[in-house]
DNA sequence: GGGCTGCCTTGATGTGGGTCAAAAAAAACA
DNA sequence: TGTTTTTTTTGACCCACATCAAGGCAGCCC
């Protein structure tokens, strides 16, 4: 996990920007924002390095400058369950501030990426001074427990299908034109759904084929997000 | 959701005393105690009578002083995927706080039971005065996040038979002489285990032809704990 | 007794999807 | 540019499990 050094008027005033965007922070008192920015550390972690690892003391909280951490459980048959998957000015990690028990997931970053380690003890010392902190990390962590709770959601969801079309009319939702640009690979998405890149492969064709989308590389356009809403309905509708 | 009106110089000593007892305000100095108590409510539940539905927005978050509460979300399928259930002592709905998309499941009492509803406002405001409560509902949360991830691994376990095992490792422990005594039919443990009961009869026939265990109706001996935990091991090794 | 009605068990069959293997396509690198 | 490396797609195969269907076995009540 090597950490690159930078000069630091200018690593300085990028942090500092960063912090700005990231929802944790932002509307923070510019003095305050610079002393979050002083005992903050800046990581630099290549494709695959390990960011933390489960049950490992917490030295803090993590806010993602740029890249893509995956986090992810390892049950007990040595399956990757994928968590979540963040992205620049998610914060991550809170959890592990106020747990004895360490970490409860790994972190893995799926792609270069720097991330920015609040280090605990500052950090609970400022919540004690802006408790307006404290609520945006309970928001943030409720944000959490919701993905979670509609992870469990989705594996009930029994067939890779069903998931997908889930995936697919969720996201869809996010653009106005229905053009969905993925951001990591097509394997990385089908361990978020739980299956092999090769069973995603295989579905996206039959969707394909039956010219409910079209898939060009890393970008899939949703023809009729309503058509694919009924068909997911229909897959529900069954069980 | 009937509350019952009680006088209110005992009432007060009494929650005072519940209070004390929450992890979540334990330590908060008395005058703090007393205040708290001047503005929660509580609220009694019969059996089967909820507390809130996913998507209302939130009132505050609970604090359960006698009884049981079901946390429970109903999937797209209209299956219900019990996520926890809160006993005295235990605080619910804190992620309820910070979101603005209200309540992110339902909640009902499986017995009578009588809740502290802690209103929003006021536990915003006594967090500015005292920031270690922040602290405590962020454990609290962590603790909540543990729950659901523990349950992911669950679901993730994958072939039936690990999860019998793992529910009968469970159970047996539970018992002294390992003898098992089922409260519903095959069908409802089949459910549970999320198969069917053809599929439950196999497994339950192949632990037995094993001698295992034994089956005689709704009674199930584990012959040896050690042996079962060493075959859910075993299973989990292999993946 | 002889019919019901549930639950459990066992057999036969079909299928979703995981895995291995290898070709095809894209990206990365020299 | 060609060459390696990674990603994606396809094909073949297999297995766990759901599902359908047919008996056993109880406990019922008439």
């Amino acid at each position: 996990m090597p950490s690159a050094p930078r000069p630091p008027d200018l690593k300085l005033t990028g942090l500092i920007g960063t912090l700005r965007c990231a929802q944790l922070f932002s509307g923070l008192p510019a003095e305050d924002l610079t002393t979050v920015a002083g005992f903050i550390q800046a990581v630099s972690l290549g494709k695959d390095d390990y960011l933390f690892h489960e049950g490992e003391p917490s030295r803090g909280c993590y806010l993602v400058q740029s890249g893509a951490i995956n986090v992810h459980r390892v049950n007990a048959a040595g399956k990757e369950q994928v968590i979540h998957v963040f992205r620049s000015g998610e914060s991550l990690a809170e959890a592990s501030l106020a747990s004895p028990t360490g970490y409860p997931a790994n972190a893995r970053a799926v792609e270069p990426s720097t991330v920015l380690l609040i280090p605990k003890a500052p950090l609970l010392d400022l919540i004690g001074r802006w408790p307006d902190l404290a609520l945006r990390m309970l928001g943030s962590m409720s944000a959490h427990l919701r993905v979670l709770v509609s992870m469990l959601d989705d594996l009930t969801l029994k067939d890779v299908e069903t998931r997908l079309l889930n995936w697919l009319v969720k996201h869809a939702r996010d653009t106005q034109d229905g053009v969905i640009h993925l951001r990591g690979t097509k394997r990385v998405l089908a361990a978020e759904l739980g299956t092999s890149s090769e069973t995603l492969s295989r579905t996206l064709a039959r969707l394909r084929d039956e010219r409910l989308i079209s898939v060009d590389g890393k970008t899939i356009a949703v023809h009729d997000a309503g058509q694919l809403a009924a068909m997911l309905r229909h897959n529900l509708g069954e069980a």
